[in-house]
DNA sequence: TATAAGAAATAGACAGTGCTCAATTTGTGA
DNA sequence: TCACAAATTGAGCACTGTCTATTTCTTATA
């Protein structure tokens, strides 16, 4: 007849409370002032706790950062299911996976750039719920790459998928830095779906013939 | 009859010199740690000048990591212009441009990556010179565009280049984060290489079109 | 009920960082 | 020889992440 649950000092929050605040509100603090701007010490201070409590919940500032990147992940990969629902079954999937990539840089640019600047110690790697998370979105690609040409997923239809992730990613990438606008290039989306239409219709021809 | 030349107090290194000690130390810095282990007093303790000497010559330890990257940016040009050279006028150029790209970052894996980890602060973009010196990659990459589907260079070629650079760049970030072989990708550039032979090859079918 | 045990939270020290600027060289032209 | 002015220094400031000793509170036991 033990109670396990409240066994700190603080009641104020629990463990998993406390997880989700430093959570949101580094996540916050990222979304504001981008990861040059971040430090585990504002955070504390935000919370109303101390330095040392962060680093009682996550370890170190690249474990906190790490597992901020990997709710942005989550919330990136929620809001494209979102846009794949809104287009219905019949609609032009591929575009709204495009326009689902860019919208969230758009709509998130310090999140979204935090997640490809962030780089971890070589020691740590991320954790094993890191790579889950992170993993959705992938998935989310592939199964509606595997829809478009038609096919089982299989290794190569994941390897046409992490490919186009790709071309789309170098579009963005730029697109967000900046150093598209420097280059005068209006429409980077649209040119990310041109190659990724291109590369499609490449593998239509390619299974017709075969 | 004045000597305007040798103002200051140390005959150790003119203004010049000094200028390129520090931006070739802070260059092998960043080669060997990595963007996140450079730190300005390091490069100092190095060339065995004190730290505030970096401030006057470089006013800002951004600054002095943009002027580093500027520099990589222009070896890197300088490899793709070798490579070109090697192939030839009737070799693969296309296949020895995407080489070239993933080459330097290869090589140089910490310098490729810092160039992009980078951010200036939101006041203070980069000098002319630093324009102009990063330019030089694109231009290679558009006048190859041009050669390859045998036009002249126009804002068309311009803008496909561009699309193509994101395409291989996207393609070549993953590989070198990691990211890519988390996801069990063998052959990165091929694939990159794929997508772009893709790109030109609809292209021309677009100006037979026509 | 009183007390021992133990975990959460904290305070604060340590070694770094970038940046500033008064004080200090020191080469040079007068 | 001297005075000037540019180049250089480095202590000082406000930060940062990390870590350990300490306090504070809850729970379980005697």
């Amino acid at each position: 007849m033990t109670y396990i649950h409240f066994m700190g000092r603080r009641s104020d929050h629990s463990r998993a409370e406390l997880e989700e605040l430093i959570l949101s509100t580094g996540s916050t603090l990222i979304a504001e002032t981008g990861l040059a701007g971040f430090s585990a010490r504002e955070v504390a201070r935000r919370i109303g706790y101390s330095i040392g409590t962060i680093h009682n919940v996550f370890g170190t500032a690249d474990r906190l950062v790490a597992a901020i990147n990997t709710r942005s992940f989550k919330d990136w990969a929620a809001s494209l299911r979102e846009r794949l629902n809104a287009v219905g079954p019949d609609g032009d999937r591929i575009a709204a996976l495009v326009d689902g990539y860019f919208g969230f840089a758009r709509e998130h640019p310090h999140l979204w750039t935090a997640i490809f600047d962030h780089r971890l110690p070589p020691d740590g790697g991320l954790t094993e719920a890191d790579e889950t998370g992170r993993a959705l979105l992938t998935r989310i690609v592939v199964e509606e790459i595997a829809r478009a040409v038609g096919c089982e997923v299989d290794d190569e239809v994941a390897a046409l998928s992490r490919s186009l992730i790709a071309t789309v990613h170098g579009h963005c990438s730029f697109a967000i830095s900046g150093a598209w606008s420097l280059m005068g290039e209006a429409a980077p989306e649209a040119a990310a779906l041109a190659r990724v239409r291109e590369a499609l219709s490449a593998w239509d021809v390619c299974l017709t013939q075969s």
